[in-house]
DNA sequence: ACCATCGGTGATAATAATGAACCGATAGAT
DNA sequence: ATCTATCGGTTCATTATTATCACCGATGGT
């Protein structure tokens, strides 16, 4: 069905910083030619998972997805799982939680929830977030098969900060840590002056569907916060993991139990 | 692009009432061949649109809408437009508001407020709303080109209470009651018992693109209740066209100049 | 032991998608 | 004022894709 996946490869132009695009870039993007790419448009136009501009004709994303999507949450719960952790996880502990799935082979940015103070981590819905610079996509390549991981570390390591590891090793270096410690942190890698820590998330098949995060200020970061941020953090993710019907792997359950012996 | 129409007539059997299907069965509902069907469902799950219950073998919908729809959401905003308006809604009026847009031609409900209270009208985000049966429905054609009516009422006019309208000549009544007042009102003929009030929301082309109603239950229904209801509504669905980039048509304006008369 | 149905597959026939050339319009450069 | 390049959009002969049917092993009720 390759006709399908011309389809995606065209949706999945449009992005948060892309959202309204001309037909002969959409074109050139894809690769697609200029007729071709008019009829697939045509086609997603008809049903609404694609808008166009009156005014510039640029095209963007339509409002098919909003059904399909509450469909989707009102009978498979997921968001509204992760939103309730999210602003648990926020609130025990006054920074910036974030949640991430893994969608179309990027870790998207599906929920935020901010604590209630001026100075925080920011950070929006719908970014993708790149898997070498960030505890969240560490923490989820920790967990994967050696096959997955591979795949998914396709993409240049693009520097966000001086702080981005771009050298295959220095990577591997974190990931091994991750797995090593049942977390993942960034200081400052993603963005200057803030400090990421992420836990996986499972599906059902024991690998890594997404992840959760804290971002904060790496000055507020004082040993007792780290501690109790990885603490909820692991957590969060176990109940998440059991409410959506995953399984927690064997090679993660070790920090869990961890966990229980904190709280016993 | 007949395969891109196939795939999202796929898509389009999930509901909330059958949010699982399997393979044999939704080839009968689609009337494809059961192998186009797999080649159909195989190419939507390596995009994630399509889920497969691991234990049952039976398809669901997956979560690659989610990522599309948070992008769409992050740069054109509409979702929390609306949820803003329904929240005043039920706050101002007591009662339970709800909003629908047209997507694939059905009338989804994409979001609802309750009232804090106990006894009130419920409804479930992702239903689908029949024209003939609800007020929402009823304020949407009321406000459409007689094309667009005539498009819309293709199915058959099911009974859904004692009080639902099923000959065409009643629901034109209904429909023509709503051009004149500027809104749609419906005693019970959604669910016994309880009254729907409606208003519609419109596009950059001044053609309905969903509506925004009250759902009360009838004895709570004073003429006090009902006029303060049909001005919340005015005034929202006012703001709310006006936020998403929607332009209010002349044949609508009349009631909207009306509150400001009201109002001073 | 039987029949019906399930999920799933493979080879050929029928159909649908492709793409170069072309249109009129618009905008910046000469 | 003219030339050139790009835009969005369209056409139709060529080509690649998708549809269909028969069939598989497995499961479950009779």
């Amino acid at each position: 069905m390759q006709t399908v996946d011309k389809a995606m490869k065209l949706l999945n132009q449009f992005s948060r910083h892309k959202p309204e695009i001309g037909l002969s870039e959409l074109a050139r993007m894809t690769g697609f030619d200029k007729a071709a790419t008019r009829r697939f448009l045509v086609a997603l136009q008809n049903h609404q998972f694609i808008e166009q501009n009156p005014d510039t004709k640029a095209y963007r994303l339509g409002l098919g997805f909003i059904h399909l999507a509450k469909v989707r949450e009102s009978t498979f719960p997921l968001e509204s799982i992760l939103h309730a952790a999210l602003d648990r996880l926020s609130v025990a502990t006054a920074e910036t939680a974030h949640a991430s799935l893994l969608i179309n082979d990027k870790l998207s940015t599906i929920g935020v929830s901010f604590p209630d103070r001026g100075n925080r981590a920011h950070l929006d819905v719908g970014e993708q977030l790149p898997f070498h610079a960030t505890a969240s996509g560490c923490a989820f390549l920790a967990f994967s098969s050696a096959e997955r991981q591979a795949s998914f570390l396709t993409d240049v390591m693009d520097s966000h900060t001086p702080n981005t590891p771009t050298r295959a090793d220095d990577l591997d270096n974190f990931i091994e840590e991750a797995r090593h410690n049942g977390y993942a942190r960034a200081h400052g890698s993603y963005c200057t002056e803030v400090t990421g820590t992420a836990v996986p998330l499972f599906g059902a098949d024991s690998q890594p569907i997404g992840s959760l995060a804290i971002a904060a200020p790496s000055s507020r970061l004082t040993d007792a916060l780290k501690q109790q941020i990885v603490e909820q953090l692991w957590a969060e993710s176990t109940q998440v993991t059991r409410a959506i019907g995953g399984q927690i792997p064997e090679s993660y359950q070790t920090f869990t139990n961890q966990l229980r012996g904190i709280a016993a």
